[in-house]
RNA sequence: CGGGGUAUAGCGCAGUCCGGUUAGCGCACCUGGUUUGGGACCAGGGGGUCGCAGGUUCGAAUCCUGCUACCCCGACCA
């Protein structure tokens, strides 16, 4: 196999992007920092968003949409939200062109500036709960359990394809609960709903736990999020779930009226994961051959290149193939039948390959006289010829094969790259000659925490809720500590 | 906003130091032919205000001045 990338372990990002741009998933736009994601990705992004809203559903949840505008004193009313924020908004200030009186193009018509100006919304938190202060009144009139997919704009400095760029698209949910508790466990459902999704679906092990308050979304009491471990070593955050108290409600004054005729705050979450998740996608299981997808979000599980010379070898070749194409597609296998003519075989081979499709299958003169057919799969190159009868029965536990060995080769990485550290200098080493995640203790406290950010560029990923409890002393302070949390560098 | 770099065909680049015919190469594209079981080959062809503006010169992609855009490394990234 030509090698076409950059080899992981040489140059990870360089790989990274030469993988996008090869697979064909996305690539940069005209405006900086932005991404056109490409039919292909574009894919990927609705089996994500197909599944996940299923999922949403199941969970008692519908959509809504709200407008990507936000006026500016909306935006200012929660006083941590705003901090968080401000530093990456872009802001519509007028409403109108005109020709240049001065000869050639454009220009802002100055005599055109809004009173107000309005915010291209970061997340949409403000201007949702502005509207839900005219939507509860009553306890009756709760829980709201809404959701929206949206695009966003945060206004980054440095930008890398799917995993930051200055606008994406997200799902964020919007909650409201006349309870404390209900939140919560509003939040942590959904928390669930993600770990499922990135474990069973994307096959990418990620630990679930909360954020330390540095790390903590503006405006939330506490943030759950859940981590993945990507192949250099460095940790995605791949979902978030906030638990926002009241915050937001007493910011836009939203109260009602509890069974017992009581006027109280209500309690809040939200919740969102972003087109960050094919990067996340593309880095867990990609190799220095291109991408590799699970079979579960594949757009096209199974490519069939049938191998031919003349036309009436590909219509013999074509009829053959028939019947195996309706199987498919009965037994709900997505697959491309690859008869284009002005691409020779190996071009294919190495097409479905750059793009990570898992199965994939050839079919020539040869295998017409064997009754045969070839079957190699994406994640091991494993090659087969196999008996062409009953090949489709075959094929299906050969995707849910690659799918379960694909979440295990990840979770063995994964494990192979958490380590413990008991002491700031065993911290510091295995940070830089291994990487991964790092257990260690922590006395608590932001600005331990913010010490070892500066001095190791490692942060908190994320305090785990599947952790027993130990006693330990900080590794940076010597203070006590009463269980382990998660460090890394993070994307 | 600091430090470094780049700008030449759709993409990737050479040519610039040391000015000199008609600006070149690979990929892609078009035509014809031979090919097709791991990115085929041969022949022919189309495509360029050399980032912009000024200057020096008989002559500028090349030298000088100014400007602009983009990339990389930092700062930023709930």
């Amino acid at each position: 196999m030509a090698k076409d990338f950059t080899s992981r372990k040489e140059n990870y990002s360089q790989w990274y992007n030469e993988l996008v741009i090869k697979a064909d998933l996305a690539e940069n736009s005209a405006v900086r920092g932005c991404m056109v994601i490409k039919p292909y990705g574009y894919a990927i992004w609705e089996r994500i968003q197909s599944v996940l809203d299923g999922m949403f559903k199941e969970t008692g949840h519908y959509n809504m949409y709200f407008p990507i505008f936000i006026p500016k004193s909306f935006f200012s009313k929660e006083a941590s939200h705003v901090e968080g924020f401000a530093k990456e908004c872009a802001v519509v200030t007028h409403y109108r062109l005109k020709n240049d009186p001065n000869g050639k193009g454009i220009v802002v018509d100055e005599d055109a500036k809004l009173e107000e100006e309005l915010i291209v919304r970061p997340t949409s938190e403000t201007i949702i709960w502005n509207t839900y202060r005219d939507w509860i009144k009553s306890y009756r009139d709760l829980p709201i359990l809404a959701n929206q997919w949206a695009n966003v704009v945060r206004w980054e400095m440095r930008t890398r394809l799917f995993l930051r760029t200055a606008e994406f698209l997200w799902q964020e949910g919007h909650t409201a609960h006349a309870t404390s508790e209900e939140a919560i466990k509003e939040a942590e459902t959904m928390l669930g709903v993600y770990a499922n999704f990135a474990e069973n679906w994307m096959a990418m092990p990620v630990l679930k736990g909360t954020k330390s308050p540095n790390e903590r979304f503006a405006g939330a009491l506490d943030t759950y999020c859940i981590e993945a471990l990507m192949q250099d070593g460095k940790a995605l955050q791949a979902g978030t779930s906030h638990f926002l108290g009241q915050n937001f409600a007493k910011a836009f004054d939203v109260k009602f009226l509890s069974k017992e005729n009581k006027l109280e705050y209500v309690w809040a979450t939200s919740w969102g994961v972003s087109t960050r998740l094919l990067g996340a996608l593309i880095m867990s299981h990609s190799d220095d051959n291109g991408l590799v997808l699970p079979p579960k979000l594949a757009p096209i599980q199974v490519a069939i290149v049938p191998i031919f010379k003349t036309p009436e070898q590909l219509q013999v070749l074509t009829e053959k193939l028939q019947p195996l194409l309706s199987q498919l597609k009965s037994m709900g296998i997505s697959y491309k039948f690859d008869d284009r003519d002005n691409f020779s075989p190996g071009w294919k081979f190495s097409e479905y390959e750059f793009k990570g499709v898992p199965v994939r299958l050839a079919m020539g003169s040869r295998d017409l006289e064997n009754g045969t057919i070839e079957v190699t799969r994406r994640d091991t190159f494993e090659k087969n010829s196999m008996p062409f009868d009953n090949i489709g029965e075959y094929i299906k536990t050969l995707l849910d094969d690659i799918q379960n060995s694909l979440f295990k080769k990840a979770l063995v990485f994964r494990d192979l790259s958490s380590h413990t550290a008991d002491t700031y200098e065993q911290f510091k080493e295995i940070l830089e000659t291994k990487g991964g995640f790092i257990y260690a203790h922590w006395d608590g406290t932001p600005e331990t925490e913010q010490k070892i950010k500066e001095e190791t560029k490692a942060t908190i990923r994320c305090i785990p809720l599947e952790n027993t409890p130990e006693i330990g002393k900080c590794i940076y302070s010597g203070k006590p500590s009463a269980q382990r949390v998660v460090f890394a560098k993070a994307y």
